[in-house]
DNA sequence: CTCAGACATAAGTAATACTAATGGCTGACT
DNA sequence: AGTCAGCCATTAGTATTACTTATGTCTGAG
């Protein structure tokens, strides 16, 4: 009840924002042309404040305006609160000067395929300006704006225009300094996703260890096993730079698919999005050979 | 350029409301309650705001809902202006707390029907914040913030919903001091109605004098009919508690039907207006009996 | 007296904001 | 294992709002 006409009491943000820049020039073709409307624009919705809050704001004289007390009392709350909400929408937006993009990715993509390979296309691309949102699968990403998005999840999940990051399958790495057959070593578990080292049992029918470090991410899993700590069973796409600079190495030449991998969903029409679409698809798709 | 972008940067007082209830509640329905809207709307509203400042501000979960770290990065900001624009709004409008109402009416009704009404109003409710505004009708009472709304016109004007304050005819009324017939009394006629003692003479097939004061309310005639000025046609709702306390008679027991009368809109669904709308209605039924 | 500048208003329309209806998913309960 | 309540998401439709265009009014400068 009391909550129902709380929902009434706030006028629209534009009402304060007209009021703001017409206090601030004292003039509404001023403010109107500051914020990008006509001055009957402007004129409304000082007369709409007006009525709603009950009071005079401004006195309108022949050459331009003059502020009320009530209109004095407003200001320095309303010009607060508009410079909160500014700032507080500044500290996500997106630079809209030149060319950019957006990319949500999964923290293990941006870590161990995008970021050892953006130096080289940003280089090709000097004017773009590029933001990289990490997400936490299975986040909603409809609910992330983003030219770009990669994550790891099942194809149904990713929707049907999603394309998937090849090669999908699972691949088992270590740092060439671990010696020894896979029996013998110790397994990294990534527990966050459907398939693991129990998959891998079940495919080839012999005994493995038992998994003796989990952890939740594939990324993760690749560090892990960079520093020598076991043998990752992780997506063959993710591994794909590793393995070609050689600071991983496959621990066994066998692989095993899985059910879940890494999809590329295009979300813009932009040529900057179209171009770098199809320059994730082509360093992914090289993979360590 | 930069001041058309400027216009867009912040997005709808309405979307912040809706980010911060959802935040303080961890649900979407609950939010939309409060906010005196459906769920869908909030679902919106807030899938908007993520669109526009480009990241996911919650996390949808089965039971309800969880702030993303952005959420819990905006959160502070919009809280606190959303409290410094609702502060801003409180200075000069209504008290939000406890019960409150606004009435908006013509001025006749509040100088003659309600305000001598209203002590025992109030008295029955001591906890009631009460405001009265006055408005000049034909006003756009659509732009008056107000649970209830009296005012003058036609049903037409007034709205479907709209309920007459009844008894709306004519009658004529004069001071108890005034003596003889109505054809010999000065006759005060209210020029901003459409009926009056042109539209008397025509249904009584008889001679009147020349109205020889005018005024623009109904109001105002009544005051100069109380003065012993002579004698004024008003609408019996607004000279009902006159009549019944006796400083003012009617002039001739007959009576006009008029085209145009009181009308009131109740615009609230709070219990307190409600109330009061049902104690309007039964004042005004009463008549001079 | 004329005219430029600025605010106010009416009318019209594009855009927005909301509702109603319904679908999908998940966890609790039986 | 099946059912169902609760909650979010989406679509389609429509009422409402927000804005523009055009024009009127007023005032002070020239």
């Amino acid at each position: 009840m009391a909550d129902f006409l709380m929902k009434k009491s706030l006028p629209p943000l534009n009402w304060f924002r007209a009021f703001e820049a017409s206090a601030r020039r004292l003039s509404f073709t001023a403010a109107a042309e500051e914020l990008g409307m006509t001055q009957s624009a402007v004129s409304q919705q000082i007369r709409a404040l007006e009525t709603r809050l009950g009071v005079g704001l401004f006195v309108r004289q022949a050459r331009g305006l003059a502020l009320t007390d009530d209109g004095r009392k407003l200001l320095p709350k309303v010009e607060g609160a508009i410079e909160t909400l500014s700032a507080a929408t500044a500290q996500f937006g997106i630079e809209t000067q030149g060319p950019h993009l957006t990319i949500a990715s999964s923290v293990s993509m941006i870590d161990w395929v995008l970021s050892p390979a953006l130096r080289a296309y940003m280089a090709q691309n000097p004017d773009l300006s590029l933001r990289l949102v990490s997400t936490i699968w299975p986040d909603d990403f409809t609910a992330t704006q983003a030219d770009l998005q990669i994550f790891f999840g099942t194809q149904k999940q990713a929707g049907p225009n999603a394309r998937p990051l090849m090669p999908s399958h699972l691949i088992p790495v270590k740092s060439p300094d671990l010696s020894g057959p896979l029996s013998e070593l110790p397994l990294i578990e990534s527990v966050g996703t459907s398939d693991g080292w129990a998959g891998w049992a079940n495919v080839f029918k012999e005994p493995i260890p038992r998994p003796s470090v989990h952890v939740d991410t594939y990324g993760a899993a690749l560090g892990l096993a960079k520093n020598g700590v076991g043998v990752a069973l992780v997506s063959a796409v993710l591994a794909g730079p590793e393995l070609k600079s050689g600071t991983l190495v496959q621990a066994d030449p066998r692989q095993i698919p899985a059910k879940e991998g890494y999809f590329l969903n295009l979300q813009s029409d932009a040529p900057t999005a179209k171009a770098c679409a199809a320059w994730i698809l082509s360093i992914t798709a090289q993979g360590p050979g």
